[in-house]
DNA sequence: GTCTATACGCAGATAGAC
DNA sequence: GTCTATCTGCGTATAGAC
């Protein structure tokens, strides 16, 4: 296990990472990927070899990121009520890129169920980890299994829509009005 | 003005159209509409000059196609609150295509939003059709300009996000569930 | 490990015969 | 109008020198 390739080795992913959300999948070349690390297209392929093997790496990065991040919630802020604000107000915090280039979760998703990708069940898992996270806050809160999940469906559903209004739109103020009202939601209940 | 070069063209935008949602722009090439035409490449040229020029005729075709449906709806359906509710079961009898490929205006749009296309305003206004739309119906409801603006947002909002978690989860029946929660919404405002 | 050179196919686009 | 032939550039991917 060389450290020197494993730091050059995340240093590709978090960069295809960054230019997969803000031009997409199927628009960023590996020569893109390779200039903005600064290194050789040859050299590109010693860490990976195909397209879908830094889509793959890419996607399992993101899925430990969303999962420490759940994880640091459901240690650091107290009750499941406050937890689930936090998750609409991460959304919030994020207006700025969201109105630019939409969800990093939605529009992969989106994009490779067209191209009929390997990799799209595996992007769908990131969602699925939001989505299961969130049962798991509305069953603490008391309600059942059934009701739980229809309420983070409608969680996921609120804020997915949101993020697709807000870029159509370009209008960042738009996104913390419907938090607003979204968290108004998740008092009521 | 001849009838068969207008009909060869109108077949063409149709069908580029019907590629363009199941595949996205960037990934259906003009092989793919000229074979699914039936005409050769070279043949396409003589219709189109440029990808972006298909894209446009594309964006025109479906802004009639938008406006053609609504005026329908101003004038076969009485009142502006069953006009919403048509909008709203629009999306449930779309179901099968939205699982599949999502919705034919947001995946659009988040895709040209991510090439920098030239076009990304013109798809932006097919939205905004549905959305001045329903400020209308608003309005016609008795709210204020302000108000009728925020409700259409938050129903464009809604739906929007059962396209996406829909499609991501491939789940159908989720459409029918969400959809009556809006109409519950728009009977209760 | 990192590089240059290069193969190969496909995409967009053009020219010109019929 | 519709076709075939062709150009050009880019994208993925490989080989092999250093």
């Amino acid at each position: 296990m060389n450290t020197k390739a494993e730091t050059m080795r995340n240093k590709i992913v978090s960069t295809a990472d960054d230019l997969f959300y803000r031009q997409g999948f199927n628009h960023t070349s590996f020569s893109d990927i390779a200039s903005a690390v600064g290194i050789s297209r040859g050299n590109f392929y010693y860490h990976f070899k195909t397209k879908d093997d830094i889509l793959a790496a890419v996607i399992e990065n993101r899925k430990v990121g969303i999962t420490q991040t759940l994880n640091e919630w459901n240690k650091n802020t107290p009750t499941p009520k406050e937890r689930l604000h936090q998750y609409v107000d991460m959304i919030v915090g994020y207006q700025d890129n969201i109105v630019k280039y939409g969800c990093p979760l939605g529009t992969v998703c989106s994009e490779l169920n067209k191209l009929e990708n390997i990799n799209y069940n595996d992007a769908i898992d990131m969602i699925a980890l939001f989505r299961d996270w969130m049962i798991e806050q509305f069953i603490l809160l008391g309600h059942s299994a059934e009701k739980s999940k229809d309420f983070a469906m409608h969680l996921l559903t609120c804020t997915q829509g949101i993020t697709v209004v807000a870029q159509a739109f370009t209008d960042s103020a738009f996104i913390k009005r419907e938090a607003d009202i979204l968290k108004d939601w998740l008092d009521s209940i």
